[in-house]
Parts: structure tokens; sequence; C-alpha cells
DNA sequence: GTGATGTGCTTCGAATTCGAAGTACATCCT
DNA sequence: AGGATGTACTTCGAATTCGAAGCACATCAC
């Protein structure tokens, strides 16, 4: 974190490395993804997102309300609405109201729940060690860590919106038509 | 320590440090793919997959049959035909028959598309940079490129299909139709 | 206490994706 | 040839996602 140029993000092209690394990551990324979700429907019925949920719920022995379940799995509350009334309606999880904030819907994980995490996840991590782990050494697990891990917590104290990043002196208007 | 390499590939769960690897992986090119699809949007009303299949074309100077075009960016030919048929709407690519195979389509950049791509383009590697590759040093993003080149490249060969998750009981025979 | 603002969640509509079935052309086998 | 198989692409229907608008509750200001 020594050699911060300010004015990086400004108007450079990315150079030809930066290019491949960036169109590698993410096509790579879309095929494990795609992978990962077919196993999950295949042996679990589950969509990736609705997987996502589920061992999030294990992970956090209690119950959580729909806000803290749909931070970092979706992007908008109302498509945690439709998937958690799914899973409910599939008897995977409950919702209840909170009694601390009458407004929260707190959703827990039945034990159908917790079966189908456990009947999914060998299958789950199956796929992610052949397709990801296999062609690494144990010295890529870790840089790709500490690197993903750097950029994803980057990312989060980003301003999430485009709300005005940094007042924007100069050209920031679109010509639009 | 010792690697057993013929099971790691068999029921055994993925240890800590791969476990955390692979969710920041996931969760920090999930958080990139928003923020680049919604900048798309914004700048050029474009979907991230529209992008990439104009950005495809704007590559290969030459036209390029539907199947070319969809390898790699989406994952059924019928949603490719969908957003053909969009962007041929929108002027920005042309198709028409191939002279050497009659039943295939050959796609073709417009003059329109090509500007368009040049007008979303800067903006595009403008957020790449700040999301992904401020937070890296020079040496982080050659491991990453190393990284995730081999990982693709890898998904690639094994065979797409899911088939056979675990050895061949039952039928798998098609005796209909 | 009453009103104004903010938070949590849920409909509702639009857009996108995939898989299965169908059509048109090409190629291989006998 | 003639027929069977394979390839390229296009409808068609089902499922998912998001954003905007709306409702219910909570919190703050006066």
């Amino acid at each position: 974190m020594t050699e911060t140029d300010a004015q990086r993000t400004e108007e450079q092209p990315l150079r030809p490395e930066e290019l491949g690394t960036y169109f590698a990551l993410m096509e790579a990324v879309s095929l494990l993804q795609h992978a990962v979700e077919r196993h999950l429907r295949a042996e679990g019925d589950l969509s990736y997102v609705q997987f996502q949920l589920l061992a999030r719920l294990a992970g956090s022995d209690g119950a959580l309300t729909m806000t803290e379940l749909a931070d970092g799995v979706v992007y908008s509350r109302s498509g945690l609405t439709h998937q958690a009334g799914l899973l409910e309606k599939a008897g995977l999880v409950t919702r209840g109201p909170s009694p601390d904030d009458h407004r929260a819907t707190l959703v827990a994980l039945t034990e159908a729940g917790r079966e189908r995490v456990d009947q999914v996840l060998p299958g789950h991590v199956q796929v992610a060690r052949r397709l990801l782990f296999d062609p690494l050494s144990a010295q890529d697990v870790e840089s790709l860590g500490s690197i993903m891990t750097r950029v994803r917590d980057h990312m989060r104290d980003l301003p999430p919106r485009s709300a005005a990043p940094r007042r924007g002196r100069g050209g920031e208007q679109r010509a639009n038509s």
C-alpha cells in the first residue's frame, strides 16, 4: 500500500496485462458459477442464491432478518422476498415477526432446511474443488485468497451507489441523445 | 504435509483457507459484475452480455457466426438469439446468411455498434480499474492473471456436461421417441 | 401527543436467462 | 442416390432478477 498513485483512476486504459487478467477472472468465475448452479439444481433442487441463503442461515445459528440475510447475496430486497417465499413454501425455512422490531421478519432454518444443506454441501464442495482448486497449488490458493479478500473489502467500502463519488470537478456530463 | 492426490477430489471438505478463498472470489466478482452492469446500463444502455458481444465483434474484425459469438458469453443459444435480435433492432449489428454454411448466421458490427463500444469502453475500464485494480499491486495483477488463466483453461477443457455424478448405476438410456 | 422522516418488507411490472422442442441445412453411411 | 445422423439457429414457456411504488412500523422533532 505504498505506491498508490492518486491519478491512476483517471482515464488511462488498461494495459494488456490487466485486460487479460480481468477477462480471465470474469470468464472463469462465470464458468464456475454455472457449473455450481447446475449441480445444486440437479442434486438438491436449489438455485445458487437459495443455497447461499440456506448456508448463511446454517452458519449463524439463530434467526436472521431479511435484510441481514440479503446482505451480500442479492442486490434487491424484492428478490429476497421472492426467494424466501419459495424456501418457506418448500418447508426449508420459517418466517415470523420479530419481537424486537415489529416490522422486521425473522427467517430461521427448519430441520428439513438443515438436512438439505447437508445433502448438497459435499457435492458443492466437490465441484469447487474439481473446477477451481485442482489446478492450483497451495501457494496459489493463498495468493488468490489474499488478493480477492482485499478486493472484496475494497468494494464493500466503496460508495455502493453512484451518489457523487467526488464532487465531479469538470466533465461529468453525459451528452445523451 | 502429505498430499493424497487421488482422494483430493473425493469427499474431502474444503479447508478453511480454501473456503475463505472461494467465498471471497465469488462475492468480489459478483460485486464487480453488478457495478459494471450498472455502469454500462447508465452510460450506453447496454447489458453486460450485450457489451461482451459487441466487444467480441469489435475484437475480431470480420463477422462471426452465432455459435462463435456465444462461446464463453452465454450458455444457451436461445439467449444469444434474443440478444442478437435486440442488438440488431438497435442498429448495432447486422445479421445475414453465411455464403459458406447456408444454415449459419453471420453477425457483423455496424458503424453505430463500433461507436457505442468506443463510447462505453473508457467508463467500463475505469470501473474495472477503480474496483478491481486499485487495491492491487503489479505483482498481484500478475499472480491473479496467471491463476485465473490457468483455472479458466482447466474448466474449458473439462467435460462441460455434469453427467455421471456417481458411477453409472441405473440407466441413462433414452429408450424414448 | 402529533407530525415528519426513516426503516423493513412486500406487491407489481419489465427484462433477462435457460432448457426443450422445432425447422432448415449439411454430412456421412450404405 | 436415399436415408440417417448431426449441426445451426429460432420460437416458446418457465423461472429469476431488479427497480419503483406502496404499506406498516419505528424514531425523532416540536
